[in-house]
DNA sequence: TCTGGGGTCCTAGGACCC
DNA sequence: TCTGGGGTCCTAGGACCC
């Protein structure tokens, strides 16, 4: 039988903030989402004031100020150079594994299964612990949903943070007490509409009949019936380079004129080519789109998008800015105050299987070239060392982010000093 | 004043082909 | 006048995830 472990990041991104000033071990954190709008983590002292996940951060501001909350906007590049470190450590642990979002992973432990495996799932704990600081919670389990479940009750009925759901009979107790929609896979509309099926627990979803529930709620969930039932339905996947890459921003504040939009848009188009060249690949097309703000009901509302395909399959930041200027202007109209703007490149391709164009060959390579050059300065002095015109200088547009602790991990001016 | 960003998978329906 | 059935591909939209 297989034997999934899925190792969770303990209140990932306040972990991260709490590593670099201990004076805030005790202190409740959140961490804001870009713009600080919306509360997207909580430390477990901010949990217990009852401050909600997705709550806009207006709305607990009076709250924070109150309790001496510590807030902080996002800080990207920490969490992410911190998630690799967590992720490196885990490897040592296992070849296979599945980083499946920034602060978590699954693990098969297979191969395991002579050893005592919560002991080692103890282990790999420990020692991710002290060698990032980042505490973990992991759970273990027959199938990926089952582990996901075991990690759910090992962060918050164990003192441990393991927990080892591979026993039936404990499986049926677990899913007796777990409310249908704290399932990984269900969401707000299945959680609303499975109770008209007599369906409330999670025991009660593992024992439905396979072929009502696709019937109403499509294979994804008779495949989710059957991971209850300890049938392992989701292997591991192999982290694949991405189909889709998408960079969109809400502005600091709403934008009206064409200009600033569309240098907006080409810093986004110049980040997301960014990405799509660290991952190898090739964009055939792009989808632009472009919104007013959903919650400023006084406001006249638009929104468009459109999409683009090219000739033939580029990363080159020149190209795709362009394209995406092209489109912006098509949808743009003016009279409105725009939220945000954004682009998709789509359908990637691997830049090293592409087809040969022999009329583009020459032009490609230079391309190529420069395109290296740029994001190695880029990388080596700071994201904005080298960029287009089109990107501006102004910026006007920019998020707010007030609140960001220094990057203490990726820029050497933002070292931690001890004194 | 202030409401995130980035993904995946599945289905239905239309266009088109033989 | 009469107008099949099966297959593929594409797109839009809806559901889910962190």
């Amino acid at each position: 039988m297989p034997v999934f472990a899925l190792v969770d990041c303990n209140n990932f991104y306040a972990s991260c903030e709490r590593l670099f000033q201990p004076r805030l071990r005790t202190q409740p954190i959140i961490v804001l989402s870009n713009n600080d709008g919306c509360v997207v983590a909580r430390s477990q002292e901010a949990k217990q004031l009852d401050i909600k996940m997705g709550t806009p951060y207006f709305k607990v501001k009076a709250l924070c100020d109150r309790h001496n909350v510590a807030v902080f906007s996002s800080n990207y590049q920490l969490y992410g150079d911190l998630s690799q470190r967590v992720m490196e450590t885990l490897r040592q642990f296992t070849p296979d594994l599945e980083v499946y979002s920034i602060d978590e992973a699954f693990l098969s432990l297979d191969g395991f299964s002579h050893l005592d495996v919560a002991a080692y799932a103890q282990e790999i704990r420990t020692r991710v612990g002290q060698w990032t600081g980042i505490p973990v919670s992991i759970g273990i389990g027959p199938t990926k949903t089952l582990a996901k479940i075991a990690n759910h009750v090992a962060k918050r009925r164990t003192q441990t943070g393991v927990f080892d759901l591979r026993d039936q009979t404990l499986q049926s107790e677990i899913l007796a007490t777990l409310p249908v929609q704290d399932i990984w896979g269900i969401g707000r509309r299945w959680a609303k509409k499975l109770p008209k099926f007599g369906i409330q627990t999670a025991l009660q979803l593992r024992e439905a009949d396979p072929a009502l529930i696709r019937r109403h709620f499509t294979v994804v969930g008779e495949r989710l019936v059957r991971e209850l039932n300890g049938d392992s339905c989701l292997p591991l996947e192999n982290l694949m380079a991405k189909q889709n890459i998408m960079s969109s921003k809400s502005f600091g504040s709403l934008q009206t004129e064409f200009q600033p939009i569309a240098e907006a848009l080409s810093c986004y188009a110049a980040r997301a080519c960014e990405k799509m060249r660290g991952q190898g690949s090739k964009a055939q097309g792009i989808h632009v789109m472009l919104r007013t703000s959903k919650f400023r009901q006084d406001c006249p509302q638009y929104s468009n998008g459109m999409n683009y395909g090219f000739p033939a399959p580029t990363s080159d930041t020149r190209v795709i800015a362009k394209a995406a200027k092209h489109c912006l202007a098509q949808i743009y109209r003016p009279g409105y105050a725009y939220q945000k703007t954004g682009v998709m490149l789509t359908d990637l391709i691997s830049d090293s299987v592409q087809q040969q164009d022999l009329f583009q060959r020459g032009d490609d390579r230079r391309s190529e070239r420069l395109m290296a050059v740029m994001d190695a300065l880029n990388a080596q002095m700071g994201r904005k060392a080298l960029y287009l015109a089109a990107q501006g200088n102004e910026r006007s547009w920019r998020m707010r982010c007030d609140r960001r602790s220094p990057r203490y991990t990726t820029q050497w001016e933002e070292l931690p000093t001890v004194s």
